[in-house]
DNA sequence: TCTCCTTGTTATCAATGATTACGAGCTGTG
DNA sequence: CACAGCTCGTAATCATTGATAACAAGGAGA
């Protein structure tokens, strides 16, 4: 507790000459680029950032704090580069994409990506829970336009879930798992799931009002009508069947 | 590379006085019970094992060495866990039950579990290729029971991704990811997914197979037989239709 | 000007990973 | 039995690293 303050309020400079603050960040941030957060030494940030040792410690009390810190700004930027993503008529679509970028970003920043969501001891980066946010708007706009089958709040947990285990997968071995193709498998399955699959509600709705209609008429029980005489007369029309190989 | 014997081939008496090799390995899995692997020391090892420092150099080179030996013995834990599942004659159920069991091994194992599935490093634990030879199997039991939609390899590296992450989120993220409907959720959405749901195929084949009956019968260029003439009975002996509400 | 706060420098501590040197004790061979 | 060779244990030592303490420099505001 008890961040200090940045030199009252001229923090004008800033960009030219930053703060020591945003040179330990922006130093650590860069060696994160090559090692893994637990390999960098304080001392490497500290002569890279052009600051004395203490300084980590009055900002930010340790080194863990300073993880923290840069894991929570990784999340910064996670979610402005999701938050670019343009929305489309398709919130399931829109859903695939945030999820192709999730993946694009952990392999372009894997150390800092594990720093991010596997986090070592007590201190978890709090901005966590913002991309569970914005996930979770992603998904209820798939329920606003009657695309969702379960909870958003669950289908937001299980995307997200799945979505950092093919990552991580995908960095501890890449060797096995860093496959597009298994990302793409993991995440139609998943979002088709909760999102319900197009494709197969379609065959499903359109081969059910069939039999339905064509049940009721040789039973004599219902008339064909409706919803049952659409399906039917674009069926006579594709004379292969309404289902693809 | 260079492993040191044990002592000739007389290691009998190793259940009353084990070798120092597995003491070591014995003190450092009791120390991951409560510590994360970073946060061990190696003079806390030997302390417990009552070895001197130099004997972790000896057997394992490395403090890696000595933690990939110790996520290799994780990984023979959890397989030994899994092949004690007993096989029933569905296949997929045994794929849902193998997954709870990674789940639970996971969850009771935190800080083993990270080692073994998120390694810092270079070194990666060569067990992993054992665990995706056993679903690999688990996988191809579906796929002789004609119940795989997918290849199995592809299959198989789907369902632990996705799997794994279910366990990472609720490791890192007890209080936002640990819940048993995320695991089941993305569980049989991955699973069903490669798998294809049986109760959905049944509809979408019944239903395919009753349209495609009728348009046949109906523009005369097919008449009704075979399969088709079995669905087709069924359902006129169900005048609700094929589909369940 | 004087004082307070921020910042930078140096030195230092304790813990830790890693290594060297050396000796005790057992094993197998001549 | 004696000797060489190996494993194993002990102690001392190094370099690195996280973390602090002590103190000086320098600017902002009363």
């Amino acid at each position: 507790m008890g961040f200090a303050l940045v030199r009252g309020v001229s923090a004008d400079i800033v960009s030219v000459m930053s703060t020591a603050r945003e040179r330990i960040l922006e130093a650590t941030e860069e060696l994160l680029a090559t090692k893994d957060a637990l390999a960098i030494s304080t001392r490497a940030i500290c002569d890279r950032a052009k600051v004395g040792m203490p300084e980590i410690y009055r900002q930010f009390g340790d080194k863990q704090g300073l993880l923290t810190a840069v894991a929570d700004i990784g999340f910064e930027r996670f979610l402005a580069e999701k938050r670019r993503n343009p929305l489309t008529e398709d919130p399931v679509a829109d859903l695939r994409t945030a999820w192709d970028s999730h993946v694009a970003f952990a392999l372009r920043n894997p150390y800092l990506y594990r720093l991010m969501f596997t986090p070592t001891g007590e201190a978890k980066p709090g901005a966590i829970k913002e991309a569970q946010a914005i996930l979770l708007t992603a998904v209820e706009r798939c329920r606003d336009a009657g695309r969702l089958r379960t909870a958003p709040e669950l289908a937001g947990q299980s995307i997200l879930s799945a979505n950092v285990g093919v990552c991580m997968m995908a960095l501890s071995f890449p060797a096995l798992f860093e496959s597009p193709d298994i990302s793409r498998s993991v995440r139609d399955a998943v979002i088709g799931k909760v999102t319900g699959d197009e494709r197969e509600d379609a065959r499903i709705g359109e081969a059910t009002v069939l039999a339905q209609a064509l049940v009721g008429t040789l039973t004599g029980t219902a008339p064909v009508g409706g919803a049952a005489l659409e399906v039917l007369t674009r069926a006579l029309r594709t004379p292969a069947g309404p289902s693809e190989p």
